[in-house]
DNA sequence: AAATGTATTTTGATTAGTCAAAATGCAAGT
DNA sequence: ACTTGCATTTTGACTAATCAAAATACATTT
């Protein structure tokens, strides 16, 4: 069985693979992990030899399809169990990610299968993001759509947050910007660099344009 | 912060100090986590040094205040957990010991503290083993009558089961003799060494001295 | 009192994961 | 092409936890 590190170096390596297209360089993992380069070498190469990466020299690494399994399976273990402790335990949203951080390595496939069927199968957690399936089948998750590129005056279902930090989650719950919540843009300036937006309540928000692209919308449905 | 590793040498001492009136001989403890005795004594001096335990040469450990907090905290985990995984997970009640076992290392306590609210504060777990309260009290355990030592002919109530191998509790699943199942002890022969019991269904158990004496009873209540 | 047997301790070695700091390779800019 | 700067790798050392096997202490029996 994969040690806890070894799971956090594969779930920080499939994190990072989409915007690196494919190969992730060491320093995506030596700031994903908060160790020193060093040490990522070591780890990067150690888990090569187990068939769990591949690494190429002075580039970075690949998961192997054995790899991304594994990393798969705690991705899964993570946002099921954000979604119990948010759900069921009533827990902070924003205070969740830590909590999780520690338990995916702790709570079974067993324990785990208890969790999906009692939560009734979620396909996203409380931050939008979604969860693989058993099989280890993820939603795609290319071409979303965030409030800095989406339609003008149409209402809209807030369906993603894409920064998982303290800070972010904390301004986001203060917004009322969370997954589910109605918001329609009514301007977007370039120039100025912010979009102006509203929410059912009436509520006004001006976000600047990289904070915008942090939330993906979708159709109200 | 205490690692799993000394947490659980923390609580294999806490659960035997009772039978060796204080002081742990290493071999409980080299019984207990399943490692050779050289460890258990590199380990031991280790946590001596750090204030969690004091260590009489050639004689075993006794917890400090500082270690029996600890202990007492992981044990609170541990049962709680329990109790959650039977009572809102549904899973097997012979089967949650060795999930609890990892889960007690890595749930915080914030969120033990939703789980003890979620179950509405608990004081025992499945086994009926008492749940130590969040300042580290635990109801006395002293004085428990079992089958062994009951009274005959009494309607009495299972409160307890002092045997929590996988085996065990599977046999005390299969006979129904599960903390809160009503028997009445019909016989008791030292000679032989058996107890005959009787269930609410009628159903009759026979039991060694030895086994009669791992199931714990009170009053009906 | 001597011998025996068992529990415990010591010693030396191993594995996983890490850091510090020096060495190396590579891409860009001049 | 040369240099500069940054990312990566190498090297040597360290900690936590473990085992194997030899050494030691102690209680019990003879």
């Amino acid at each position: 069985m994969a040690t806890s590190t070894v799971e956090n170096y594969l779930k920080a390596t499939l994190l990072h693979e989409q915007e690196c297209d494919g190969i992730v360089p060491m320093g995506a993992l030596v700031e994903a992990l908060g160790v020193v380069p060093g040490t990522v070498t070591t780890m990067v190469k150690a888990m090569a030899t187990q068939g769990l990466l591949e690494h190429e020299s002075r580039q970075g690494v690949r998961l192997t399809p054995i790899g991304r399994a594994l990393a798969l399976g705690v991705l899964r273990k993570h946002r099921l169990v954000e979604t119990f402790l948010v759900q069921t335990l009533k827990m902070d949203w924003s205070e969740v990610h830590e909590e999780a951080e520690a338990l995916e390595h702790a709570v079974s496939n067993r324990v785990l299968e208890r969790i999906d069927e009692f939560l009734g199968r979620p396909t996203a957690d409380p931050h939008g993001d979604p969860i693989p399936d058993a099989t280890g089948t993820i939603a795609d998750t290319a071409a979303q759509v965030t409030l800095q590129g989406s339609a003008i005056n149409k209402a809209l279902r807030v369906t993603r947050i894409l920064d998982q930090t303290p800070d972010f989650l904390a301004y986001v719950q203060e917004t009322g910007l969370k997954p589910g919540a109605w918001v329609k843009v009514v301007r977007r300036d370039e120039t100025s660099g912010v979009v102006h937006c509203e929410m059912k309540t009436g509520q006004k928000i001006t976000l600047g344009l990289p904070v915008a692209a942090k939330i993906v919308v979708g159709a109200l449905v």
